[in-house]
DNA sequence: TTAATTTTTAAATTGGCGTTTAGAAAATTT
DNA sequence: AAATTTTCTAAACGCCAATTTAAAAATTAA
C-alpha cells in the first residue's frame, strides 16, 4: 500500500504501451503483446495498472494537459501581433510533441477508443484547444492583420491537421529543431508559398 | 459460379463496412457488428466477401485508384503555373473525397491494418502520390514562383495532412462546395493568411 | 413448375482477448 | 534476520473474434 515512488515500473509499462499503441493501434494491441515487450507475463501488468484503458487514459490526458499548459503560457503574453501569437502557439505545440512523439501519436490517433465519460471529456478539451487557436486567427482578422476573406474554420483545421500529422513524419534525429519547424510552419501559414514581389 | 451482377449485395456489404470501420476503427469493428447493421447473420457475409480484410483492401485500393486518376488528369494539362496546377490537384483530391467521405476516412485511418504485401503496395502508391504533389511545389520553386526558402517536405506534408483530415470535419451538407473549399485551401497555402499591403 | 442460382442460417471450430485469483519469488525496509 | 512491500507467475474464467461447413430458404431463369 505504498503510493509513492511507485512510478518507475508503472511508467515503464505506460511508455512501452505507447509504442505498441502507436505501432498497432489500441484495439489491435494486446496486453500479451505488451507483456512480451516488457519480458513479463500478461498477468504481471495488473500489479502496475488497473486496466488497458487506464493506460490510454493516462497517455491522452497527460498530453492534453501539456498542450494546454503550453498554450496558456502563450496566451498570457501581451503586445503580440496575431502572427507572433500564432507562431508561438505553433512552436509550443511542436515542442510539446517533440518531447514525446510516441505519446503524441497515441494522443492523436487512439483517443477515440476511450470510453465514456472520458471520451467526452477528452473531446471537450480538444475542441477548447482548437477554439483558442481559432480565436488567435479571428483576432488577426479583426485587427486587419489577416485577410477577412479567409475561411476561419478551414484555416484552423489546416493548422491543426498539420500539427497532428507531424508525429507521423517528423524525424527527431533530423537536422531541424522543433522551434525552427514551428517557425517555418507559421511562416508558411501566414505568408504562403508565393514569392514576394 | 456466377461472376456478373453479383455486385449489388456485395457493394452494400462494403458500404456498410466502410461506415462501421470509420466509426469504430477496423480492428474494433467485428463482422458480427457488420452483419447486424445489415440485418443478417455473420456467416451470411461470407457469401459475398472472402474475408474482413478483403473489404478493407477494396476500400483502400479503390480510393487510391480514384486519387491517382484525378491527379493524372491534372498532370496532363499544359501551360499551367505552379499555383494553378497545385490548385487543380487540390480541388481534384477534395472532389474525390467528397464523393465518398466514409471510404475516404477509412482510406486515411485504417489502411495500416492491411497485411503484407498489400500494405507495402498501398504505401508505395501513397508515397508516389505525395511525391507528385511535391514535384509541383518544386517546379514552382524552380520557376521562381514560390520562395526558395520553404521546406518542401514541410509544405507537402502540411498540404497532405490538411487533405487527409478533411473527412473528419468536412460537412457535405454545409454551404461550401468541394471546388470552393479546394480553391480556398490552395489560396491559403500559396498566399497565406496575411493581408496584402 | 422445374431447375439453377443466390442468399441466408444454425452450429461448430479454433483461437485470442482482458482480466482475476492465490500465491511464489525478489527486492526493500526495519 | 525478520517483516514488509513490490513484482511476478501459472492457471483459469468467461467472452468474443473470424471463419467454415452443410444445408435450408428465397429468388430468378428456363
Amino acid at each position: 500500500m505504498s503510493e509513492v515512488v511507485n512510478l518507475s515500473r508503472k511508467e515503464q509499462v505506460i511508455r512501452k504501451a505507447a509504442e505498441l499503441f502507436k505501432e498497432k493501434g489500441y484495439a489491435a494491441a494486446s496486453m500479451r503483446d505488451l507483456a512480451q515487450k516488457l519480458g513479463i507475463e500478461a498477468a504481471s501488468l495488473y500489479s502496475h495498472i488497473k486496466s488497458k484503458e487506464e493506460i490510454l487514459h493516462t497517455l491522452c490526458f497527460d498530453m492534453a494537459a501539456e498542450f494546454r499548459r503550453s498554450l496558456e503560457s502563450v496566451e498570457k503574453e501581451q503586445n503580440l501581433t496575431a502572427s507572433e501569437k500564432l507562431q508561438k502557439g505553433i512552436i509550443g505545440h511542436i515542442q510539446v510533441m517533440a518531447k514525446d512523439l510516441t505519446a503524441s501519436a497515441v494522443f492523436m490517433n487512439e483517443h477515440r477508443h476511450l470510453s465514456q465519460p472520458s471520451l467526452r471529456d477528452f473531446l471537450l478539451l480538444r475542441i477548447n484547444y482548437i477554439n483558442r487557436f481559432k480565436t488567435m486567427i479571428e483576432e488577426g482578422v479583426a485587427k486587419g492583420e489577416f485577410k477577412s476573406t479567409i475561411d476561419k474554420k478551414l484555416a484552423v483545421m489546416t493548422l491543426f491537421s498539420s500539427l497532428n500529422w507531424m508525429p507521423m513524419w517528423y524525424d527527431p534525429d533530423a537536422a531541424i529543431e522543433p522551434e525552427d519547424l514551428g517557425r517555418q510552419l507559421a511562416d508558411m501559414l501566414v505568408n504562403g508559398l508565393r514569392k514576394d514581389k
